[in-house]
RNA sequence: GGGCGCUUAGCUCAGCUGGUAGAGCGCUGCCCUUACAAGGCAGUGGUCGGGGGUUCGAGUCCCUCAGCGCCCACCA
């Protein structure tokens, strides 16, 4: 039921009209009756529902839907689904302003709460289970936008498999994934040294660490030898830290301090007595040479504390304000401690900054400050996420290992990147530098009241202690739990907290240690095992080259750990999209020019999928409208090419005849499709590879010379019905639109249907078997050329293309004379030459054409 | 400090194993040619970042320098 060809094709209501067709008929439907060898596999990132999507999305996504459509045309069952990251801080803030809460993990949970909306103030704190419950009702709603922006952009994602991060799903498999390392203690519980944001005061990972550039001041301060041998001088940017300081420490090769080693100074204010230390971590290089170690500083100063077994001094707060403490008690010893409590006494309760501020003029006053602070700009680390920089304090974590402190483990997970196939290869190096640079286990736990509850209550013994070192774990069917609110078996809620009782983990899991999961998750690793074997492993992770260290990294470690293995054969890497002009664009919302739901309304879904192609896999790309528009002009081109084939064909009464590749014997059209052969066997090498801007590369040269010089050669014969030429371009036709089809499936699509029954999306890929053998390409290029130069005289003489030509003389190499004299009769046709068009072999390259002498 | 990527026409980029520089856009000119005027045809345009080297021959290989972007780093 082939409907009738339109007489002006157009690419308007196209997406509209399929996007609904498509959703109708579920072509992109997954079905799990498949085995896994039949089955290619997506392990779909979850953008986060709380930012606006960006042009970066879009391309990033397309590159991933391209690959989709390519292997569902290769005849695999596509496994495409769709994530929403909505366990993470943007979606706390967006919640809290959105329903005029705060939540509060001490609340016990309110079955019946209603939010009382934005503009609430204060907002109201509810319990963690209900904040939860809130984040995925407005994930919910996002979610809608988000289908309406993928849809339109074309994507052939399988809707009914979506996945959340923080609703009960991923709550279950990351309770569940948890648990299973603690079984196996690869999960663990400590005490340590943590890096810290006095902010959001919570623990985070190394993982999330930036540095940022800020301005600061080495300080040169005197210590002084307790042998009264005088003063050592070292020369820090954080004063603030002196009554932290444990130890003084230098190269052990550095002459100058060699003859301090194992002696002892006292500290400047504080008169604590401390030794002089030697590492090879200490530059010589740097300042005096000689450098102070505070608990903590940097994470210097935590290896220093770790290899020299050295004592903890905590100075700062989890609030990043100075700790009061009592100088004369154990650990705390000073020469005189009424002068170091004196001195501490103006400190206490500042901030680091403050404290800097007031420490630096008391060792002025005591001189201990020598010279002037000298201004320098240094990196300091910083959370992703926060604004202050970080501090180390010492509290107990949860950790998973992750090869930091492990070389066995280390040297497994380097043997994993090098198994995984990256795209582009080059990636693999960034995996391999931060494996590489691990300086610790993974901390899981974040004091943040939002999250996946870390799934633990511990025992409280009769004199109220916590044994944190014996928790009490849920059952597997109780999955998900929160300890902030369910108890645990055996117990009752008013045991909450009491001696003889139980204390619920009041903390949550970094957000990765959930999307690290992914395939667990979207797969049904916890809730659905039959289609977990059908898409397990994956055979593709697509995701930006930031996140290699956290993301793929932590899932790679993840499945190493539970399935002894990579979660994906292949990683595609996706790189930036920047803006031409350099400059931010407006982010002012809704009809910002970068806005993709403009872009796409406005230049058309395969335009924009078109510039998309060009992006190739780990490399930047410009958002670039003049692509847009080139991409909207290739679509145009195809639909007028293609009804021009098929009107044709039926104008010589062979509409809906089957192509029949053996009825191809003229020179001509057997060296269009040699060319043909060549642009699948590339295009397909490329796919194989993840080079889908490659195969766009390959595909489109050819459909341009198609329509500019094929088509123009071969129109005559072909409305005289000539069979060769109609099966020709009949098989051509059907091939190039199956080769665009990933990249264009709107245009594709409904050209297909003007013949062809089902969608062009089911379609087999075209191979090279589908085209007849033999013919010689270099038949077309020539006859190009020669009409190409039959127009050129045309041009020159400002007259029409349909000027006749009297007479013409091509001359050429005997092989290019040979070749284009194969298409005597199409040239003669083509140019509109009346007269003699004669070939003679030269040396090189020339076409002389008489023109006919324009009507008076 | 270590590493990765990039540097080819005004712009965006191809140039895979070395063999006389390519595409599109832009620009200029021409053409209502019955698939296409939101089009078609033709033309203009480059000492392939600099400097060395290997080779009969290098955009393509080696060394080195520079600029841009990014990753990593124990930055007192």
């Amino acid at each position: 039921m082939a409907p009738s060809l339109p007489d002006k094709p157009s690419l308007e209501g196209l997406e509209e009209k399929w996007s609904a067709r498509w959703h109708d008929t579920g072509v992109y439907r997954f079905d799990r009756s498949k085995s896994r060898d039949e089955v290619y596999s997506i392990d779909t990132p979850p953008p986060t529902v709380s930012g606006r999507l960006h042009p970066g999305h879009v391309c990033s996504y397309t590159h991933t839907d391209i690959t989709a459509r390519y292997w569902r045309m290769r005849g695999k069952e596509v496994f495409y689904p769709m994530g929403w990251d909505d366990n993470s801080l943007n979606v706390v803030r967006r919640v809290s302003i959105h329903y005029g809460v705060t939540c509060d993990p001490t609340l016990p949970f309110d079955a019946g709460f209603e939010p009382p909306g934005e503009g609430t103030s204060p907002p109201v704190p509810i319990s963690r289970p209900n904040f939860v419950m809130l984040c995925e009702q407005l994930t919910t709603e996002l979610e809608k936008s988000y289908y309406d922006l993928w849809t339109r952009a074309g994507l052939s994602v399988d809707w009914t498999h979506t996945y959340t991060t923080i609703g009960a799903r991923a709550q279950r498999a990351s309770q569940w994934g948890f648990l299973r390392l603690l079984e196996r203690g690869l999960a663990y519980t400590a005490e340590a040294p943590t890096v810290w944001d006095v902010d959001f005061r919570t623990a985070i990972a190394q993982a999330e660490l930036e540095d940022r550039e800020l301005p600061g001041a080495y300080h040169r301060i005197a210590f002084h030898r307790a042998d009264d041998g005088g003063d050592v001088f070292i020369e820090t940017t954080r004063p603030e830290l002196i009554p932290a300081c444990v130890a003084l420490v230098a190269h052990p090769d550095d002459e100058r301090y060699q003859p301090l080693f194992g002696s002892e100074v006292t500290t400047p204010l504080f008169g604590a007595r401390v030794p002089v230390k030697a590492h090879p971590l200490a530059d010589p290089e740097k300042g005096s040479g000689i450098a102070m170690i505070c608990t903590f500083g940097d994470v210097t100063d935590v290896t220093w504390w770790r290899e020299l077994d050295l004592p903890v001094r905590s100075v700062i707060g989890p609030d990043g304000r100075l700790l009061p403490v009592t100088w004369g008690a154990p650990g705390w010893e000073a020469g005189d401690a009424d002068r170091a409590q004196a001195a501490y006494d103006e400190l206490v309760g500042k901030t680091a900054k403050q404290a800097q501020r007031r420490i630096v003029e008391m060792l002025g006053e005591s001189a201990e400050l020598v010279g002037e602070p000298k201004p320098i700009t240094h990196p300091v680390k910083f959370w992703e996420n926060g604004s202050r920089p970080l501090e180390i304090i010492t509290n107990r974590q949860w950790f998973i290992r992750n090869g930091g402190r492990d070389e066995e483990l280390r040297q497994a997970m380097l043997a994993r990147g090098n198994e995984l196939k990256w795209h582009p290869d080059f990636m693999r190096v960034r995996y391999e530098n931060w494996v590489n640079g691990l300086n610790g286990d993974w901390n899981i736990t974040r004091q943040l009241p939002f999250g996946v509850p870390i799934p633990l209550w511990y025992p409280i013994d009769a004199g109220g202690v916590v044994d944190w070192e014996n928790p009490i774990l849920p059952a597997f069917d109780d999955l998900p739990v929160d300890p902030s609110t369910d108890v645990p078996k055996g117990y009752t809620e008013a045991q909450r907290d009491q001696p003889g009782g139980f204390a619920g983990d009041p903390n949550v899991m970094d957000t990765w240690a959930t999307s690290s999961l992914s395939p667990q998750i979207v797969g049904g690793w916890a809730d659905d095992p039959d289609l977990f074997e059908k898409v397990f492993p994956y055979d593709l992770r697509p995701q930006a080259h930031e996140i290699i260290r956290t993301w793929l990294f932590y899932t790679v470690l993840r499945s190493h750990f539970e399935f002894d293995r990579l979660p994906w054969t292949d990683a595609a890497i996706s790189g930036f999209v920047f803006d031409p002009t350099r400059k931010k664009l407006s982010k002012s919302a809704g009809n910002a020019p970068d806005d993709p739901m403009n872009l796409l309304t406005q230049h058309g879904a395969d335009a924009v999928r078109y510039w998309a192609a060009g992006g190739r896999p780990g490399q930047d790309i410009a958002l670039d409208p003049n692509q847009f528009k080139i991409g909207r002009r290739l679509a145009i081109k195809i639909l007028n090419a293609s009804k021009f084939v098929l009107s044709i064909e039926a104008g010589a009464g062979a509409a809906g005849a089957p192509v029949d590749p053996s009825a191809v014997a003229n020179a001509l059209d057997r060296s269009m499709l040699a060319r043909l052969r060549s642009v699948i066997d590339d295009a397909t090498r490329a796919f194989d590879d993840y080079d889908y801007t490659r195969a766009i590369e390959r595909i489109e040269p050819f459909f341009w010379n198609f329509c500019d010089n094929y088509l123009e050669l071969v129109k005559g014969r072909a409305y005289a019905g000539d069979a060769s030429a109609l099966a020709a371009l009949r098989l051509a036709l059907s091939v190039v639109l199956r080769l665009f089809a990933p990249f264009l499936p709107y245009v594709t699509e409904e050209v297909w249907s003007w013949r062809e029954e089902g969608s062009i999306h089911r379609a087999s890929w075209p191979t090279i078997d589908e085209i007849p053998s033999g013919g010689d390409t270099e038949i077309l290029a020539a006859a190009a050329d020669v009409l190409s130069e039959l127009r050129k005289v045309k041009t020159e003489a400002k007259r029409s293309m349909k000027t006749p030509i009297a007479s013409a003389v091509v001359r050429d190499a005997a092989a290019r004379i040979a070749a284009a004299r194969a298409a005597t009769d199409d040239l003669r046709e083509a140019g509109v030459v009346e007269g003699d068009l004669v070939f003679q072999e030269a040396d090189g390259f020339s076409v002389d054409a008489t023109l006919t002498e324009p009507a008076a």
